[in-house]
DNA sequence: ACTTTATGCGTTTTT
DNA sequence: CGCATAAAGT
């Protein structure tokens, strides 16, 4: 028996052993959340509950994982029987277990952002007389998630949006959101809303599921349960009503996602929704030194709505108090943050000790080309995901297309490889196909050849031979075979004439990258059965879930202060501490100020020995405009005494006045450009 | 009629 | 960079 008196704090010790019924843990910043949680799943387990009989909710996949090899440490084997994952792959689980009482098949569709906006514009494009009259497949796609996160009609947010963009027909838009959904139905597929609308439905309509699982599931644990959104919270009171062992684990502090339907008040009401419910406070800080929670505390002061909470430090102070740059420009910014890097290397840093979190990502831009050009070595998670670029994307159609020979999705982008097949030509073939194309048959493969135009048809025959070879391939577990004889024998070709060379190079990396990750999938079958499995779930792996292998190098973070929450390093660099971009423009038009103040919460106390915050006095945007800007309101608010202040005035604004343009730049941005490696 | 190429423009945060 | 739109090419 493990003495969990050893391992933990007081606090902690009566969250992780506490008997049986509700409890609420709040955790504020660096208070040992995570260890809790796991010391909880240990004592569980040690206690006898079987664990497959737990389960274990987090919001990201990192979290997730990480939640899994640190509780693996303590209970070994077991851990791969817990129920643990994130609400979109644990529902997208049960949904593929049970989703046919719901009309589903086990093999439904997962379709990524990319997939669903596509599927909204083809609709807007066949439906709706003057497309150009009518608002955009990106705002109807953010009304209709928004609409599905809160539970309300697709016509109520509309007409809510009615008083920020005009011409809005809620009318119109809830029947562009009708068809959608009919067509979601025809290709068999859910979007990641769908994910948790079904998940809840599965539990609301289905009796003998609910009743099955309410019963199954002995222990339910849910971590940043202040992010839950209305469905989550519905779908873990749901699951937990039988048994009543809720585990909500939170910080009000650190509510950073309101605009993906995160409410506050889940984890406000969560003591009166739960009768009997105990609540455990941690607020003894392990992670920062003092200088550091001061700040932290300072931000936090007068928070509106809050659970009553106050970081108490049980570090000792070392190096000196945290530090307030004022820089020149975004370049100035780069260079001083390299500087500072520089010298906590010599002072016994690694890299990988050290990161720049920024609100947003373009802001990363000048700092990723200074570190580029000095060749210190660095991470990045980007804007794109690694599952959602092109050539990622076109290899998984292909693959799809092998196993499934009724993919719709899949063959339409298929056949727009080849050259002179756009979108009206591909929908001809699949039509005159018969809505199915079967590569493992020669007929099929005929047909398609025949049905290609003079320019694409000399590529054909070679393709063909892959897709004839495929299907033995899987058989033999050859996954990575099929992957390589198509993209040797024709995609490379394809990559080349689209893309410059380096772009090209860097493509065929990442897709040998996939071939490895797919060919080292656990699996419980053959190539095929692997191969499925990780297609089918694909679209819920981010960024963090590739290129593992990546760890073991010493390498800078860069990344944004959503992906980097639940994270710490020692030292903490946050550029762009200027009103319009941190807090963001965007926020506060929005009425999200609040939220925003609980971003900078979130990203102070990400460090632990040393924080380095920046604000440039100017803004240049892409057409060489240069605007003054005032430092963050955040700052402002911190007392002098709490911080060092340092001036880098290289190049003051004020020397040359005559360089300042007049329109005022976009909402945000220093520069302009997106990066898609990483 | 449909596809390819050229050009301009907007960029929060994510499962 | 990717997307939308317009113009040019098949």
């Amino acid at each position: 028996m493990t003495d969990f008196s050893k391992l933990l704090n007081p606090g902690q010790l009566t969250a992780a052993t506490a008997s049986d019924g509700p409890l609420l843990v709040l955790a504020a910043a660096g208070t040992g959340k995570t260890r809790t949680l796991v010391h909880r799943v240990a004592y569980l387990v040690e206690q006898g509950v079987s664990p497959d009989r737990i389960l274990l909710l987090t919001f990201t996949n990192r979290a997730a994982r990480e939640m899994r090899d640190r509780a693996g440490l303590l209970v070994g084997d077991a851990v791969h029987s817990i129920w643990s994952g994130t609400f979109h792959s644990i529902c997208a689980r049960l949904l593929r277990r049970y989703g046919s009482s719901l009309g589903y098949s086990p093999s439904f569709l997962i379709l990524d952002e990319e997939d669903q906006k596509k599927l909204i514009g083809d609709i807007i494009k066949s439906s709706v007389a003057d497309p150009k009259e009518f608002p955009k497949k990106d705002i109807i796609a953010k009304i209709i998630s928004e609409a599905a996160n809160e539970g309300v009609s697709v016509a109520f947010v509309a007409s809510r949006w009615l008083t920020k963009t005009a011409q809005i027909d809620p009318e119109a838009i809830d029947a562009i959101a009708k068809k959608y959904v009919a067509r979601k139905q025809e290709l068999g597929a859910m979007d990641f809303d769908d994910l948790l609308v079904n998940g809840l439905r599965l539990l609301k309509e289905c009796d003998g599921v609910r009743e099955m699982l309410q019963e199954h599931f002995l222990h339910v644990l849910v971590d940043e349960y202040q992010d839950t959104n209305t469905l989550q919270a519905e779908f873990t009171d749901i699951l937990a009503a039988k048994h009543r062992n809720i585990l909500a684990v939170g910080d009000d502090f650190q509510c950073i996602y309101t605009w993906r339907g995160a409410r506050i008040e889940n984890i406000l009401d969560f003591p009166s929704r739960w009768s009997g419910c105990r609540i455990v406070k941690l607020e003894e800080n392990y992670r920062s030194v003092p200088g550091i929670l001061d700040i932290a505390n300072v931000v936090m002061k007068d928070a509106p709505k809050q659970f009553e909470k106050h970081l108490k430090a049980r570090r000792d102070a070392i190096g000196g108090k945290p530090c307030v740059h004022r820089v020149y420009d975004s370049r100035e910014q780069a260079s001083e943050i390299m500087r500072v890097v520089a010298e906590m290397r010599s002072s016994g840093y690694h890299l990988s000790d050290m990161a720049v979190l920024y609100r947003s990502h373009f802001q990363s831009i000048d700092i990723q080309m200074t570190l580029a050009r000095a060749g210190v070595p660095f991470r990045i998670t980007s804007g794109v995901g690694v599952f959602e670029q092109i050539h990622v994307k076109d290899i998984l159609s292909y693959l799809r297309l092998i196993l499934n020979p009724r993919d719709e999705l899949s063959f339409m982008r298929f056949v727009r490889l080849f050259p002179g097949v756009g979108e009206k030509g591909a929908e001809k073939m699949w039509s005159k196909l018969g809505s199915m194309f079967d590569a493992s048959r020669r007929e099929d493969r005929e047909t398609l050849g025949s049905l290609f135009g003079a320019k694409a048809k000399p590529y054909w025959p070679a393709v063909s031979k892959c897709l004839e070879i495929a299907n033995e391939h899987l058989d033999n577990d050859e996954v990575g075979d099929v992957i390589e004889d198509f993209v040797d024998l024709y995609y490379e070709d394809h990559l080349r004439r689209e893309w410059d060379e380096k772009d090209a190079e860097d493509r065929l990396e990442d897709i040998a990258e996939l071939a490895g990750q797919i060919a080292a999938a656990e699996s419980t079958g053959g190539g095929r059965q692997k191969l499925e499995a990780f297609l089918q779930d694909v679209a819920l792996l981010t960024n963090l879930d590739a290129k593992r292998n990546d760890t073991n190098t010493d390498k800078l973070t860069l990344s944004t202060i959503h992906q980097a929450k639940g994270m710490e390093w020692p030292v903490v660099f946050v550029p762009w501490l200027s009103e319009g971009l941190f807090p963001s423009a965007k926020a506060a038009e929005e009425n999200r100020a609040d939220e925003e103040r609980r971003l900078f919460y979130v990203v102070v106390t990400r460090a632990k020995d040393f924080l380095h915050l920046y604000s440039p006095t100017i803004r240049k945007t892409s057409d060489g405009g240069m605007f003054p800007v005032e430092e963050s309101i955040f700052l402002k608010e911190i007392p002098p005494q709490l911080v060092e202040k340092r001036r880098n005035l290289f190049n003051p604004a004020y020397q040359s006045t005559g360089g300042f343009s007049r329109t005022p730049p976009f909402r945000g941005g220093a520069s302009s450009g997106w990066t898609r490696r990483w």
